[in-house]
DNA sequence: TAATATAATGCAACATTGTTGCAAAATATT
DNA sequence: AATATTTTGCAACAATGTTGCATTATATTA
């Protein structure tokens, strides 16, 4: 699937930045979750800690990505699928955190299965964070 | 079930405290989560900010408590059932935030359905966070 | 039970993470 | 190209969490 960053940044009508431009396309090249700390040190000096807090945090409002519940509770974010649109996020898929290496990958292919809740109790989001070992750690 | 926060302390070789008195008894009465915030101001100005950090890190520890991943990834502890023990925790139950009064419970007869992981991933914890609407806001 | 050893607490100082207001700079619009 | 709008970087602040150390409380021993 072809991903451009600027198309994604129009389409959600957000105005064409270099921070905005560079932060989007790590989360494309990156394989597993990325966390603030991540995107810090991946981009040098080039961005204000700020600005990076408030890209996220767009980005998060438009849909473009979301966060991840970890069971360390820090905060990560990746991308999200199509079924994300603004305001309104389906986040139905597993995530896998690695004890070894640490990343966190989406399993965009697992689903959370349904779980019956006790009476009274509605839904209206699942997250379902798997722990153990990732393929390239099981060698 | 009787609970006594005494026997418990003792049967983790810890000893007595006001302070892990006062705050395991917290647990004990409270049927939701707590979170660092919730136990400082429950407990006024009894104990220090430093001491209530350190009296949840040993119950972490200890299995005694454990903490929950949360969709605002924000930390919250809950009583740990009997399969916890030290350095062990098995915390299959579902937990359960509230979106609207914000109350976190476990959910402990509902146990986290198996997911069939992808070629080369292993687990060995899996956490499932719901977020809807619970018995009390469903008026 | 009193004396000693051990462990926990409170305080101060610091580190990290996240937020807000505002002037300067970059982007978008005309 | 000129103007309007938005974003950025900086500084200051707030919240959250950590560490070292003297004091105080708990546990152990005689």
């Amino acid at each position: 699937m072809l991903y451009s960053t600027i198309e994604t940044l129009k389409k959600n009508q957000l105005s064409i930045t270099d921070s905005r431009k560079k932060i989007l396309e790590m989360f494309v090249r990156s394989k597993g979750a990325l966390a603030h700390a991540d995107i810090e040190s991946q981009s040098g000096t080039e961005f204000d800690r700020v600005t990076i807090y408030r890209t996220l945090q767009t980005f998060v409002e438009k849909g473009i990505i979301h966060t991840i519940p970890t069971a360390d509770n820090s905060v990560r974010y990746a991308l999200c699928k199509d079924a994300c649109t603004e305001g309104h996020h389906r986040d139905d898929h597993v995530h896998f955190m690695c004890d070894h290496c640490g990343t966190t990958y989406c399993l965009d292919h697992v689903h959370v299965p349904k779980v019956s809740l006790p009476e009274g109790f509605t839904s209206t989001q699942m997250d379902l964070v798997v722990s153990g070992k990732c393929m390239k750690c099981n060698h």
